[in-house]
RNA sequence: GCCUCUGUAGCUCAGUUGGUAGAGCAGCGGACUGAAAAUCCGCGUGUCGUUGGUUCAAUUCCGACCGGAGGCA
């Protein structure tokens, strides 16, 4: 398998669909916002045009009121990367969100869950306070709440829903899924610029675009549509921002303006997800500016990375 | 031309009754096992406009100059 992973806005998609020709290979796509159908703008999900032939698998999978998640994440696309390696094809993960990519590979089931307990943990959270919750974390998986600090209430309410929704702690799933070989081998490749300006630029620049599409729109339609605020969907970059302009009458060129500096500060979280993965093969985009374009994919290049 | 206010971090500003300074935002770094485009944690990055003077010591007090804002002519 081959990943191509990095921050946003730096030609993932375009070198995705090179390589899966060079290599008779399809995508499956690693993204937390192209899975829903309708958000096609503001998550820059490939057009028709640019997939140019190139199946590509796990975009437009749920809709934008559902709830999506890594673990339905990882039970759609198990099956389907098990079946393109059946038809002799390769595999191409392609995306950037890491938590997705990493999950994929392990091969990692999560245990199904009812989503009440959750629900009365949030509540709880608000009557009795996060620090009560983090204590009892302490009596319930000593282990997991020593590596969560107390301020996490995501991580905290999660662990203790698995504790009480199994029986069994985090902890205890942690050690068993550590244990465990990866389910694939993949090499990765990571794109990025050498210099964190050029990256803000090649951002700016595509969210101008975004809204010379009709981002405002796509999310109108979304909101006429009644998608609630809350849903994960609506979290999106360029979503969130502009959906809260459009509700109250604000300014559009100002929302502009904050989905590129929003998308500034998602870019750095992703590189700091990926640079922890010592066996990524970057690649600096102003070296590569042929890649970028989707025009090829050398087998000088391949060979490089020992493909 | 004169008068007043003003100049401190990338931005908006606070502050030091004289002992070289700190907030928010931005930025940088890290974490991440069912919201992950989410969430959480850590880190001030500075010729205190310039230049003289007073002083053991000036970003702070005084003068001049430069930039900005307003007012009077």
């Amino acid at each position: 398998m081959i990943v191509i992973c990095g921050p946003t806005a730096t030609g993932k998609t375009a070198l995705g669909v090179a390589l899966a020709k060079a290599l008779d290979g399809e995508v499956v796509g690693a993204d937390s916002m192209q899975v829903y159908r309708g958000m096609d703008i503001g998550t820059a999900k490939p057009t028709p045009e640019e997939m140019d032939g190139v199946p590509h698998h796990m975009i437009d999978v749920a809709d934008p009121e559902e709830d999506f998640s890594v673990a339905r994440y990882v039970d759609l696309a198990l099956p389907v990367v098990e079946d393109i390696l059946r038809r002799g094809k390769r595999p191409l993960v392609v995306g950037g969100t890491g938590l997705y990519i990493d999950n994929l590979l392990a091969g990692r089931r999560f245990a199904a869950f009812s989503g009440q307990r959750r629900r009365e943990l949030e509540a709880r959270c608000q009557a009795e306070g996060l620090a009560a919750l983090y204590a009892e974390l302490g009596r319930v998986d000593p282990r997991r709440q020593s590596e969560l600090h107390p301020n996490d209430e995501k991580r905290i309410l999660r662990a203790l829903e698995v504790y009480y929704e199994t029986g069994r702690t985090m902890s205890d799933f942690h050690a068993e899924t550590q244990t465990r070989p990866p389910r694939f081998r993949a090499a990765r490749i990571g794109l990025t610029f050498s210099r964190r300006e050029d990256l803000w630029a090649r951002i700016d620049a595509r969210v101008d675009d975004m809204m010379a599409r009709g981002l405002a729109g796509e999310v109108r339609a979304l909101l006429d549509r009644g998608v609630p605020q809350e849903a994960t969907s609506m979290q999106a970059i360029g979503y969130k921002e502009l959906a809260a302009a459009l509700r109250g009458g604000g300014d559009l060129a100002a929302a502009a303006e904050e989905v590129k500096l929003r998308s500034r500060q998602y870019a750095k979280r992703q590189l700091s997800w990926f640079r922890r993965h010592g066996d990524t093969h970057w690649i600096a985009w102003e070296k590569h500016p042929d890649l970028s374009l989707g025009l090829h994919s050398s087998t000088a290049f391949l060979s490089q990375l020992g493909i």
